[in-house]
DNA sequence: ACCTTATATTGACATATTTCGATGTATTTG
DNA sequence: CAAATACATCGAAATATGTCAATATAAGGT
């Protein structure tokens, strides 16, 4: 019985994890739409975008350029982003387009 | 009082949120601090740390090493991301570092 | 003291992102 | 149809980000 220890804390983790997390597998699919949608967000201005859409029910590009004090060719590729990864919504009325969440 | 209607569609909306719009203040330190997340997050790997802590209580670097096809010094760089942002913590034991969310 | 292991940091490079001016495309107005 | 307005796209420049090899740091084992 003279179960002698073995060196202690001679490897990390003593549950197995290694293994388990070597072979963690992922759904890259949605992987890849979450940190599209997540990165979209991760900038200060198309958070505040997605913010101000949140309590306007429709903005058009020309009200969304007064909150910024960025050019509209810039506004114009942060809305792209945030249509690119399924965040807003257009609809185009004349030569106005309404974005919405 | 023949209000003769000025032509219509003048302007993209008629509710006076043109001003609205502009004069939104935010909170630039939240924006910050929740950009910073959201940013953390809007990266593969990151998010798929998250996630492997999310399911394991604690993970050392090595382990998480593991789960990658990217070298040490890579990975050292997105755990110091994720704790910038504030999503994970850090607890030293001997040589290891075990990072939990 | 020396060697090994676990992790962090540095420096360099390649790629991605943000931004703008210039230009293009519709649509409306005169 | 010409001019003006609203928005998108392109191309270029500046900055930021991801990645790695090399090196540093720190703790443990011999």
């Amino acid at each position: 019985m003279a179960t002698k220890m073995l060196s202690v804390e001679r490897r990390c983790c003593d549950d197995g994890c290694m293994a388990t997390v070597a072979g963690t597998h992922f759904n890259e699919t949605e992987i890849h739409e979450q940190t599209a949608a997540l990165n979209a967000l991760g900038d200060e201005i198309r958070l505040k975008m997605v913010r101000l859409l949140a309590q306007h029910d429709a903005l058009c590009v020309c009200e969304l350029e007064q909150a910024f004090e960025i050019e509209q060719p810039t506004i114009s590729h942060h809305l792209k982003v945030l249509r690119e990864a399924g965040l807003v919504d257009v609809q185009r009325r004349g030569t106005w387009a309404y974005y919405s969440l």
